[in-house]
DNA sequence: ATAAAGTCTACTAATACAATAGACTAAGTA
DNA sequence: TACTTAGTCTATTGTATTAGTAGACTTTAT
């Protein structure tokens, strides 16, 4: 039931671009300087936003003052369609996936035992994952730092 | 978020196992009619069913009128600690593991905003799983069956 | 021009996953 | 007692996935 170490770091990495600038405005940060924040391997950084941008979730400048932002408002990005990108569907078994459905060949899926039960289990990640979005994180750990 | 072939099949096992024996008793199944049932390879079952009989959760019989049966009754045994074995953690992430917690480097575990989700959803997938008895499974898909 | 930053593709090392193989041990039965 | 059947145990293998590296290329500001 694991997230991998590329659906963490792009994870972490959105929520470091969701944090407001400290003007207040869209933030842009280089890849750099995710990297220094959440000490992931600058290389490898490097391909996760890339695929987030190329998903559609980021944008970016190139050059001097280039630097990576997000595509849409913080709050239009639910982690759920981050993990999707990096790390595939979330269901544990395809045959309860909703957006990558396969067959798993069992006799009737109707009457499955083990299927009704991993369905709750996809829905339960998914009704988490999909009605969070990176602005609801980025509000959450500012208001446990006040505490 | 993915659930194993080795975690599946484990789990297919042990819900067979779970069913009534047509007498009424308590089902023996060899392994190779549980691997006949469920498709499973003969040596990769026999792998699992041994795993989960060193866990504590199978008992076995050698020799001609041997098999497999489960060794408590199917209402104390929960997919929680079946996945556990044969997959580890149900946490996505080891900083939010209750059964096996590890430091993620992270500054201040307490404020880390993908910690506070990532914990959701363990909790999400644990109160499912640990409360889900394989007794639940076969009742569930006997109903389904019925209508 | 040149330096700084993102883009893109290929490659590699390590690990985990899925299975296979085979020798061994216990239990029933002819 | 010998034979057959079924579980036990350990090692090995092939493949896929994961995690990370490398390097050449493109864009932008100064």
């Amino acid at each position: 039931m694991r997230l991998s170490k590329r659906g963490e770091y792009g994870l972490r990495a959105m929520i470091q671009l969701a944090h407001p600038a400290p003007e207040g405005g869209l933030a842009v940060l280089q890849i750099a300087q995710i990297s220094e924040l959440e000490k992931i391997p600058v290389k490898f950084l490097e391909q996760i936003l890339l695929t987030l941008k190329n998903a559609g979730l980021l944008q970016s400048k190139r050059g001097v003052t280039g630097g990576y932002y997000l595509a849409k408002a913080a709050d239009e990005i639910m982690l759920g369609q981050i993990v999707r990108i990096l790390d595939g569907p979330l269901a544990p078994i395809r045959c309860v996936s909703q957006m990558a459905y396969e067959p798993c060949g069992c006799p009737d899926e109707s009457s499955c035992g083990l299927r009704m039960v991993m369905g709750d289990v996809r829905n339960a990640i998914a009704d988490i994952l999909d009605n969070t979005s990176l602005a609801d994180v980025s509000a959450r750990a500012r208001a446990a730092r006040q505490s």
